[in-house]
DNA sequence: TATGATAACAGTAATCGTTACTATTATCAG
DNA sequence: CTGATAATAGTAACGATTACTGTTATCATA
């Protein structure tokens, strides 16, 4: 049985309606100017259980710390090898969950598809450098 | 300039050949048998250097640690949520670059694809329990 | 509105996978 | 052979995350 609770409330608040997948540092180093006793261990397991609940999404990131994402379904994200952005694209999932069934004789039950490269602002900026 | 190592051979020697993407725990444990003075940085340094040199691939498991492959070219891997088992997939991965592609305005240099699920091995077991 | 069960907490210690450090050893070009 | 240095074994440290523990907050029921 879920108690309510000020922290948890805290965290869904900073996280919801952001496009950037901060981490769970970011998120503690921001909900404690607001609730400055909270621990990251709170952060972590309000995290977790919100994932587990489908309300948010863990993206585990090729480089660092996981990223954590306010639109629950799972969607592929870019990963910007220069700057460290995380985006969040928009590709036909099912397209490319089809590509991977085909011939494979077990059961696939979700797919993850990450791209990396550089994000448009580093690709401006490299441009104008050269 | 690379000096040639015995436990370098080593550990090319345990991983190429196979499909079953051994952790370097793994790795380790088995080369020790040959060398049981090797020690973990030395399997982490080798494969590392390796994968750098585009001589193995480094797999990052939405699980556990990271698994090792001796195929050096980025494929789609599929990992089993049952036993744990990660399994080379055979996907047109232009076709998902491709997909990821379509009206994103940065530059996309690469593309991990990795599916989940049940294994061939674990449906069956599933299938004749039930 | 009390009360008791327990979810959630803060603070801290521990864990896991991996990387860094250091003094020694092995490789190899000249 | 010899000197420069890549690679090593052993160990310590690291970052991200999870587990533990005693206390506090929530909330269904009385």
């Amino acid at each position: 049985m879920i108690k309510h609770s000020k922290q948890r409330d805290a965290i869904i608040a900073r996280l919801s309606g952001r496009t950037d997948h901060p981490t769970a540092e970011t998120l503690y180093q921001e909900v404690k100017k607001e609730l400055p006793n909270i621990s990251m261990g709170t952060v972590y397991r309000n995290l977790k259980q919100l994932a587990s609940l489908d309300k948010i999404l863990i993206v585990r990131s090729p480089f660092g710390p996981d990223r954590y994402d306010p639109i629950p379904n799972q969607h592929p994200h870019f990963f910007c090898t220069n700057c460290f952005a995380v985006l969040d694209l928009d590709v036909d999932k099912n397209k490319i969950l089809a590509t991977g069934q085909e011939g494979f004789k077990g059961e696939i039950q979700g797919c993850i598809s990450s791209y990396h490269g550089l994000c448009p602002d580093c690709l401006e900026k490299l441009k104008i450098k050269n």
